[in-house]
DNA sequence: AGTCCTTGATAGATTTATCCAATCAATTAT
DNA sequence: ATAATTGATTGGATAAATCTATCAAGGACT
C-alpha cells in the first residue's frame, strides 16, 4: 500500500469517475486504473463498482476512504509541520551556560535574540563546564557557551569573545591607588577563588602562579557575586572578568574597586560549542553571529 | 513521502541503528540509509543525528516519528479492517488476560476455537489488568479478558461469564465442617490475599469488607497458585474463584477443602473488551460468542 | 439500426524509483 | 597497531509506476 494510491482513491471516492479523478492527480486515467485495481487486490476487497456512466464506492471502501483520508491528513500534516520546521530560527534550542558567564551574558543577549528570532524558543541551563560537556555530547543540549579551548574532540566551537581579567580590591586597598596594575603588584597578596569545578577558578590560578600569588585556602566562593560580597568586606582581593566586572555606575558608591592591568592584561576566551554533527548547526552559527556582534557593541559602548 | 520511509524512520527511531532499522525493515542498510536522507530533503529538515556508534533522534524527527506513528497505525487498520471483511476469522488476533483467569479458562477454551476458526492464530498474552487496559487502548491488544465492570469509557465490552468464589480451607479446619459456608462464619478468620495489583486481590478484599474478615497482613502472594499451596501448608484460608477452584477427582486425596457459601454466594463477573474503534469487532464477537457457549457447557457437565 | 460519445480496461514501451553488493571513511574497541 | 563497527557512497540490476495508443462495452442521438 502506498499513499499515492490511497490519494489516487479519495480522489475517484471524490469525483466518482476514473478520469477526472486521474486529472485531479495529475496521472493519466490507465495509471490510476491500474493502482486502484493493484489496491483491490491487496487489501483482497472490492472498493468501487465500475458502472457505465461512473463509479460507486462500496460499503467496504466508504470505509477504507475514510480510514485513507484520516492517512492523508496525518500525513500532509507531517508535511504542514516541517514545513514550520525548516526556517533554522524556529522551534526551541537548549543552550547551557557556565555560571561565571551566564548571569553576564544574558542580559546583553537575551532580548535582542527573542527580538531577532521570535519564533525561536530559548531554554538556558546553567552548569558547570564537566557537565555542561557531558550534556552536549549526549544530545541534551544543543550548544554550550564556555572558556575555551575545549579538549573534547567530538564537539566544533567558536569564539565568541575574549574577556580581561580585572583585579577587584576593597575600598582603600593600598593597591587601589594605581590605575593599572601589573602581574607583580600582586606579589605579596593572597587571592580568594572560587570553589572547585568553576574553570574560573582554574584559568585565575594559571594568573596566579604567574602573578606568584597564592591562593588563600581557607576559604573558598560558591559564586561570584559571593566572592564579590568578600571582597567587598575586605576579606581579600580576587580576579573578576570583564563581563563581571561591574561598570561604575554614575552617583554611586561601591565598597570594591576595579582595577585593570597594564597590557598585557589576562584574559580568557569564551566560546560556543556544539556537536559536529548537530542538527541545529545552522541555529548555533546565527546566534553566535548575533552574540559576537551584540558584544563588540557593548564592549564599544 | 512514502509509507514505507515512515516505517523506515520509526524503525531508525526504535533501534538507534541504521543497519538494525534495515535489518528489521527486511532491506540492506543502504537502502534504508538512501530513504532516510531523501525523506530529510524532501521535508527539508534534519530528522537524525549521525553519530559515530548510533543515531539520535532530533526534536523535530521526534515530532515527526510520532506523526508517522498514527499514520502507519492508520494505515495498517485499512490493511486489519480489509482483512476482516474478507473473513473475521483469519488472521491473527492478540488477546490479554488476567493472571488469575489466564491458567484456568484457556485450557476450556483454546482447543475449541481453534476447531472452530483454524484460520485464526491465537496470540494470547497474560498481564494484569492495569498493563492490559493500557496495550488495549494503544492497541498492541485486540482484546483483554478481564473483570467487569471497567472504567475505561473508550472500550468497549461484553460479560461471558460469572463466576462465584469459594473458600479454600485447610483439610482439618473446623470450618470443613460445614457443607456450606455463610460471610459470618468467616468473622474470625484472617484471610490470606495476592499481592497488590491483582483484580481479584481487590475484589477478594470487598467480600472480606462485607463478612468482617480480615487480611493476614504478613504475607501476600504472587499467583494463585502460590495462594493454594499455603493453605494446603495450613497457613490459612483464602477465596478462590469458580474456574480456579479444583473439582475433586475422583480417589485423590486433597490436603485442601473447597466450601461454598450459601446463597447469595460473592462472585465477580469476567468479560471481553475491546477498543470501540477495532477493525476486529467482529472477530471479538465470534469468539466471545464460542467462549460464552463453552463455558455454559462446561458448567453444566 | 447505425454512429458517436463516454465509460473504464488493456498492452507495450519508457521512465523512474528502489534495491543490493561492494566498498569507503571515520570512529571506537581491543 | 589492529580489528570491528558505524553510516555514507557508488554502479548496476530489478521492480514499479507511468505514459501512449488502443480496445471493448454501454448509452444517446440521429
Amino acid at each position: 500500500m502506498n499513499l499515492r494510491d490511497l490519494r489516487y482513491l479519495v480522489a475517484l471516492a471524490e469525483t466518482r469517475h476514473f478520469r477526472r479523478a486521474a486529472e485531479r492527480c495529475f496521472v493519466t486515467q490507465p495509471t490510476l486504473s491500474t493502482q486502484i485495481k493493484k489496491l483491490e487486490e491487496q487489501l483482497g476487497v472490492l472498493l468501487v463498482e465500475r458502472q457505465s456512466g461512473g463509479v460507486s464506492v462500496t460499503r467496504v471502501g466508504e470505509q477504507v476512504v475514510a480510514r485513507a483520508r484520516r492517512v492523508l491528513e496525518e500525513a500532509d500534516g507531517i508535511v504542514a509541520f516541517t514545513r514550520q520546521h525548516r526556517d533554522p530560527m524556529t522551534g526551541s534550542i537548549q543552550i547551557g551556560l557556565i555560571p561565571t558567564v551566564a548571569p553576564y551574558l544574558l542580559p546583553h543577549i537575551v532580548e535582542p535574540l527573542h527580538e531577532a528570532f521570535p519564533k525561536l524558543e530559548l531554554l538556558l541551563v546553567e552548569a558547570q563546564t564537566e557537565r555542561l560537556l557531558a550534556r552536549l555530547s549526549n544530545g541534551e543540549l544543543d550548544a554550550g557557551i564556555l572558556a575555551l579551548p575545549l579538549a573534547d574532540e567530538r564537539l566544533a566551537s567558536r569564539s565568541l569573545y575574549e574577556e580581561a581579567f580585572f583585579v577587584a580590591l576593597p575600598r582603600g586597598h593600598p593597591l587601589a591607588q594605581k590605575k593599572l596594575l601589573r602581574m607583580s603588584d600582586l606579589a605579596s597578596e593572597s587571592m580568594l577563588l572560587l570553589e572547585d569545578g568553576h574553570c574560573l577558578r582554574d584559568q585565575a590560578l594559571e594568573v596566579c602562579a604567574l602573578a606568584g600569588v597564592n591562593e588563600r585556602t581557607d576559604f573558598r566562593a560558591t559564586s561570584l557575586e559571593t566572592l564579590r560580597q568578600m571582597v567587598a568586606a575586605g576579606v581579600g582581593i580576587t580576579l573578576l572578568p570583564e563581563l563581571a566586572a561591574p561598570r561604575p555606575v554614575a552617583g554611586q558608591q561601591s565598597s570594591l574597586e576595579i582595577r585593570a592591568f597594564a597590557p598585557p592584561a589576562p584574559s580568557r576566551r569564551i566560546g560556543i560549542a556544539w556537536r559536529s554533527t548537530s542538527a541545529r548547526h545552522e541555529t548555533v552559527q546565527r546566534i553566535a553571529d548575533l552574540v559576537e556582534e551584540l558584544l563588540r557593541l557593548a564592549r564599544v559602548a
